[in-house]
DNA sequence: CCATCTCGTGGAAGCGCTTCCACTGGGTGT
DNA sequence: ACACCCAGTGGAAGCGCTTCCACGAGATGG
């Protein structure tokens, strides 16, 4: 192993001056600087990020938290933050929270100091406590698709999302609306759900359709559970003519419901997705789009500015745009149905 | 910040002793043992992990590599990294390669020491030169869907897989099979899809079919240029009554430039794919089955292994099953077709 | 010509941890 | 009774780096 002693020696200088070629001082004489950068490409050395991190006080870590399991639209996040990270000084830590059982656990292990520099976070709540834990520390965090007191946060407008899905329904002459998200106290914490749904009552209640409790159903984030709250709806004495689900997972699983019961999509109902997964286009899946690889890229900008300036990131709230994509599985209402 | 030596000195010890309870050495009466730990409690103290790291010669971080953006299936492989990490010492740091044009900068940033203990590789070459140096280094490396000489790698068997596909097509009475993959000179390096066209070329040549070159494509990873590539075959004077494509991407694409030229799958062209991701299951794609997470799950318990034994990992070649997954897009052959 | 400043440089101190060595005090064997 | 050993402990050294302080050599000004 060859540390900066051996170049120091190699080139002649001490070691200090070998340091401060490393980190770009301008106190240095151009004449030294070649003359230690051709000791280190001649001694093939490389500096040991442990070292420099503990002296630096930083390891140059960002902590990416992330429901990796349960997902899919986290994946694509995670694409964006990763094109962020590109060519920085950072490298990525992946924390996954597989379980939803210890939610807070990935942030006891992190509010220690130097686990990481920085902290990003998908999709899941922050315990306030533990907020306060980071501020302490110094550690720098921003949420994406996510919300918590006094932390920066990367967002799309959820609600907006959920009124576009409900008006497109509405303007095709639907009135049996229902919806499928995930429980608002469901164990994770997951929040967007319930923004969106708040934009589906909000959207009926406008147009004076009423919102049938029968019609709003709630399960874990999971295909074969959203195809089982689906297959449920569609026995209902009035069943829906059409069904607004607040992913596409939940949606796809909204189609195999339908499929299974003999219903033809859309000509005897439509179905309107929340994300626009890759799965989505596949499906033909009409659905409101979000764009989850930008949500990522810029929550780890904004992580990677803060560390750079060694300010806290500012306590904006940054929304991202949603629209509505319209696909194959939306149509009119038949006439004579429901 | 609170300090090992803030723990020993509210806890009336020495900072040795602290030490020596938090890497649970023996050499420590249990009375004190409780005192020390009732103090780190207390004080709340957190091991600083760059200073460990910097103290034991290894920072507890495992390096995975992999080429998030192009393939589909590295996705899943990497959930079963994470899952194979979890309750691990060890933090899972991401280098994505991005760009085919730097496939080894990873490596040189990697080779230095302490950047990672251990590296997992998915799906990507190692240049020889990059093998030896982490040998040198005395990191031990996995690979996973790939191959270098002296390396320990995670595979399953591409070649058994394109037999598979390819017999299954025979075994429906087809004998204009077409067979779309990557390059085998691809600026990636990806090989596995060089071994299925192998498997391709051997069954047919078993059955006494001749592989025409017309019938063989290659084009990069991606869903339209696969649809491209597709497109050209069905055009041809005696187009293919089946086509093999070495991934699910481009067997989608196969599909989506089945309905561009107006023939019904799979009455009048079957399509077989690779590797079963997500997509495969919605599409009712046939297509051969490898265990994705599977693959990432051993490769990373190889590694952990590798790394809490300090031994180097069994220069073993651990070969996972693969398996056909009949769904709706092959089927037999139409009399008088072809 | 000397005091003063500036630039470039060497190297010690210090980051927080592990580990080794030295030391103590109570057993143990004879 | 004495030599010996060993469990338990304290603390110095050292991991490889950055940074600060000290210092020498020219340059500058009076």
């Amino acid at each position: 192993m060859v540390t900066i002693a051996d170049v120091a020696k190699h080139a002649g200088v001490g070691l200090g001056t070998v340091s401060r070629v490393l980190n770009g001082s301008p106190q240095v004489r151009d004449a030294t600087r070649a003359k230690v950068q051709a000791s280190i490409a001649a001694l093939d050395y490389h500096p040991n990020p442990l070292a420099r991190g503990l002296s630096l006080g930083r390891g140059h870590r960002l902590g990416v938290i992330v429901p990796f399991f349960t997902h899919a639209s986290a994946v694509e996040r995670l694409r964006g933050v990763v094109a962020a990270l590109a060519g920085s000084a950072y490298d990525l830590v992946l924390f996954n929270v597989a379980s939803p059982f210890h939610p807070d656990e990935p942030y006891h292990a992190l509010t220690g100091p130097h686990r990481a520099d920085g902290l990003l976070v998908l999709s899941l709540p922050v315990p306030s406590h533990d907020v306060e834990r980071l501020a302490e520390a110094g550690i720098p965090v921003v949420l994406v698709d996510s919300w918590a007191e006094g932390v920066t946060v990367v967002m799309s407008d959820d609600r907006a999302g959920g009124r576009l899905a409900t008006e497109h329904l509405v303007g095709l002459g639907h009135r049996e609306i229902a919806f499928i998200g995930e429980d608002p106290g469901n164990a994770f914490g997951f929040t967007a759900t319930s923004r969106r749904e708040e934009g589906y009552r909000e959207v009926l209640r406008e147009h004076g359709i009423p919102v049938r409790p029968s019609f709003v159903r709630h399960g874990p984030h999971d295909h074969d559970v959203a195809r089982r709250l689906a297959a449920e709806l569609l026995a209902l004495p009035v069943p829906p003519t059409a069904i607004f689900a607040s992913s596409d997972v939940q949606a796809l699983g909204a189609l195999a419901a339908a499929t299974g019961a003999g219903r033809t999509v859309p000509a005897q109902l439509s179905v309107v997705g929340y994300d626009d997964i890759d799965l989505a286009a596949y499906a033909g899946l009409t659905t409101v789009h979000q764009p989850l690889f930008d949500s990522g890229y810029l929550g780890a900008r904004l992580l990677l500015d803060a560390l750079d300036s060694g300010r806290p990131p500012a306590l904006d709230r940054h929304e991202l745009p949603v629209e509505l994509v319209t696909r194959t599985t939306t149509a009119m209402l038949a006439r004579g149905a429901a």
